[in-house]
DNA sequence: TTAAATCCCTACTGATTCACTTGGAATTAT
DNA sequence: ATAATTCCAAGTGAATCAGTAGGGATTTAA
């Protein structure tokens, strides 16, 4: 039930986007300084962000990556899903599963269901501004 | 975020020891049969679960698992712990983890936070008697 | 008393995924 | 022209997954 480095580094370079939102294009060499991480392998996860239309890019120096709604209207769930796939404990209640046995009905289901709905719930109604407001209060 | 088999080959297993709680032991190969799942593998894992003190074992012919305590005090995340180990999306949201970076607080680890309680709350409060219940409800 | 049914234990294995690295090409500001 | 950037495709070592293989120990039933 780990997320991958993928959905993880993927966030925190969406927040850091989001922090410099309307600053110009934040090059990535930037957030992978300042998050400690590989700009190669960031590079492929940004460009996952950027075919799925979240973010924007400019290249070319002085170029970067912008985003390409406000904070407010990206929620962690996107960026995550977009990283990772669908959110869910088992293949049985993904969209599009196949019935995962023969009986109609399975108990285990309902209980990946609960799990599901949870963590969904949790990371569609968090946003990039949220996490913006929350760092902002803490510091 | 998906479980591995071993949470949820193991619940099932959980579940159908369950559902004939008080009946004596239960072969694997029943389990096994029914579920339609490796009975050698299913071996391993309920091993984990009796070492765990979650089954006992008789064994012999006639034997079998049987659960340790009423169902009612065994919860979905008993099982799924002791197979899969701390339910957490991130290693910095883990018990005893070391501090994830040089800052003191950091945004997605909140959000991680967030999803931890909530699938934790999920799996806390689903008990195999609760699962039981939903099963004879929906036959 | 023997055969069958069961649990118990250790080790191995092929496939897949993870978390990158390598090595460049294309584009643009200075 | 050069340096700074994004863009793209492929390769890689390590770990994990989902089992399989091959036995041993214990108990019941015939």
């Amino acid at each position: 039930m780990r997320l991958s480095t993928k959905g993880r580094y993927g966030l925190k370079a969406m927040f850091e986007l989001a922090l410099h939102s309307g600053e110009g294009p934040i090059p990535l060499k930037d957030i992978a300084e300042s998050q400690n991480i590989s700009e190669h392998y960031l590079e492929q996860l940004v460009a996952t962000l950027r075919r799925a239309g979240y973010v924007n890019s400019v290249r070319g120096a002085q170029g970067g990556y912008l985003l390409s709604k406000e904070p407010k209207n990206i929620t962690v769930g996107d960026v995550i899903r977009c990283l990772e796939g669908q959110i869910a404990p088992a293949e049985c209640v993904m969209k599009d599963a196949a019935d995962c046995n023969r009986e109609s009905y399975c108990v285990t289901q309902t209980v990946w269901r609960k799990i599901r709905d949870s963590v969904n719930e949790v990371i569609d109604n968090t946003t990039l501004q949220d996490m913006v407001d929350d760092h902002i209060k803490n510091h």
